[in-house]
DNA sequence: ACTGGCACTCTCCGGCTTTGACTGCTAACA
DNA sequence: TGTTAGCAGTCAAAGCCGGAGAGTGCCAGT
């Protein structure tokens, strides 16, 4: 692990950027005539040579080219992790999309995981935003049919969340909308645990509707709130690495499990803070499913109010020097679109 | 397509019995063996040669076994009809799971789509009931922040739907409510075209909100409901013959569009009604992308009053032994709730 | 410090042969 | 007439061989 030189340095970057591109083994002449080198192979050869020993590359058998290990890309990432941005053109163009979209979380969530998994030809992740602190505003009971009745509940920062209940026995609307007048202000403006503390209710269904409503804010406030949006994933099919293996069957797989999806992003999460950018090589923080495959990630909101989690998934080979910049670009526009309409009450 | 002696669909069925299991051509002396036929293989080369003459069979290449055609599995699945029945106690395992999970439709379509993924290993596709004709019932109006107020209707029978929409102005959530217990009363238990008569109102506030209830009732009265839910995506990937070309890929990929799914789910759910199962065989219907493939579909629900789809899709040899009873059963069963929950008005 | 050159190592690819699982056909048999 | 045994033919899959090509490490020379 001793310092690279700046030609070490240099010579690492062309050969994983060519191995990126090829997902061939790169050899010490094929790098001299890519790219107009001013050293002969030999050079080269010598150079990588020291750079196998050092563990930044490795070679598949002898007498192949070299291929980039996961302390390569780790470094190849942090050279170009302070450095890379998107295209104007590309940002006015996702602007644009967002734009005139529905002003709606749910429809954000979608494009934002459609422009990802594009953009980067990777499986993109992204989680809505959820409050740090979720405090009631507003409760509303409708009578949907029979003994089921809907709740949906308004926190202050806009968020919703509606749960069915089914009572013991029906109640007509009018009661219900009696009770939730009669809730909605005595809670207005409270977190968690002064509601928690609230006294038991006399009437049964004002106890069943409190029960409901802390329920409902606890989970609002646990770590990665409910429904991950996802796109792309048959990008990752697509891959050369995974044509013959059923690695990506089984890393696709777990895409399908919604538990291992938010276990996912709330473990990675945990070290990010918004604004910067996590990059895990080879399945780091433990998938072994992943082994094969990297991710980008990154925690965009506003610290303190509501933030949430998004991200890229793609093969370790994956374009970093495109997947990183669009993540950022993305992170820095919904955090821009949750101050705008969570933020400026 | 001359009809079939008894011994010949004996054959046939056995051929296709076996192919399902083991994906590989079967051959005459191969299938004396395993099942034991009192016969020797030059009789049973003369049976398979005539079924091959007929169009049931056909061999990959000269000095190879058999394998069925479209035809021959059209046979199979004719006769496996009426007669295959979920096995008691698979029955109950399902009922279990679905008495013990909550009682909304989310949670239905979700368990639903698990179940038939698992049973029959391939890829579940369902899609919510949506009423044959949208009467409104309530409607609610709720401030989440700023300008943005949620909608929620409420259709009789039970089936919600929201909306978000931005106003001109900001509005107080009380006299989002007057709005609201205005409208409810006014409109309720219309149908969409007898609200569409409905003079246009003084109050733009008002009108935006009439507006708004249209558009979603005939949104629900649309043939089939925006949500599919669906599971089991990777098993296609699981399947030998998509082991190798990116078939597989390109199916899923369809996958990945609501457009395309629900269009499929469309187009196949006009010819079948509640009761009735339908087999796609190799992508019957039009769908370039799904020539490899099967589809098992059966429309669920109560007609006149609200129905759904649902459905498997796999590789042309599943195991149509095992889906073919599993979505009749569930098809039944969430009839049955159906019946239960928005019927039993 | 760099380079040219040489010997060596391995994978990949095309062509060849062998193997084994089929088939279709024909002649014999109940 | 339906069934069977046997035989000759076909074809894909598997294994083997040998050469081409790409790449390496090392050393001696500039």
């Amino acid at each position: 692990m001793s310092n690279l030189t700046d030609r070490q340095q240099r010579l690492l970057i062309l050969v994983i950027r060519d191995y990126i591109k090829t997902a061939q083994p790169v050899g010490s002449k094929r790098l001299v005539e890519r790219y107009h080198l001013d050293l002969s192979s030999a050079t080269i050869r010598n150079e990588m040579a020291a750079l196998t020993e050092m563990g930044y590359l490795r070679q598949p058998h002898t007498s192949a080219g070299r291929v980039p290990t996961e302390e390569g890309y780790r470094v190849f990432v942090a050279q170009m992790m302070n450095q890379a941005e998107l295209p104007r053109t590309v940002q006015q163009t996702i602007t644009h999309q967002f734009h005139q979209s529905r002003a709606d979380v749910d429809q954000w969530m979608t494009l934002a995981a459609s422009v990802l998994a594009h953009q980067s030809q990777g499986v993109s992740l992204v989680s809505a935003p959820h409050p740090e602190r979720a405090r009631f505003k507003h409760v509303e009971l409708i009578s949907t049919q029979g003994r089921q009745v809907l709740m949906v509940m308004v926190m202050t920062g806009g968020e919703v969340s509606q749960q069915i209940l089914t009572l013991a026995e029906p109640v007509t609307q009018e009661r219900l909308s009696q009770t939730a007048s009669r809730l909605s202000p005595l809670l207005a403006g409270r977190a968690l645990d002064e509601i928690s503390a609230t006294p038991s209710r006399s009437d049964p269904l004002d106890q069943d509707i409190l029960t409901l409503i802390i329920a409902d804010l606890r989970r609002a406030e646990a770590h990665v709130s409910g429904q991950i949006y996802t796109d792309g994933r048959t990008n990752l099919l697509a891959e050369p690495e995974f044509a013959e293996s059923d690695d990506a069957r089984r890393a696709l797989k777990l895409f399908e499990e919604h538990s291992t999806l938010s276990d996912l992003l709330a473990r990675t999460s945990i070290g990010s803070s918004v604004g910067g950018l996590q990059v895990l090589i080879g399945g780091e923080g433990g998938w072994e499913e992943l082994r094969q495959c990297s991710m980008v990630l990154a925690r965009y909101g506003v610290p303190g109010l509501a933030t949430g989690m998004l991200g890229v998934l793609g093969p370790m080979r994956m374009s970093y020097a495109k997947t990183i910049p669009t993540v950022r670009f993305v992170a820095g526009l919904l955090s821009d679109l949750v101050t705008e309409n969570i933020g400026g009450e």
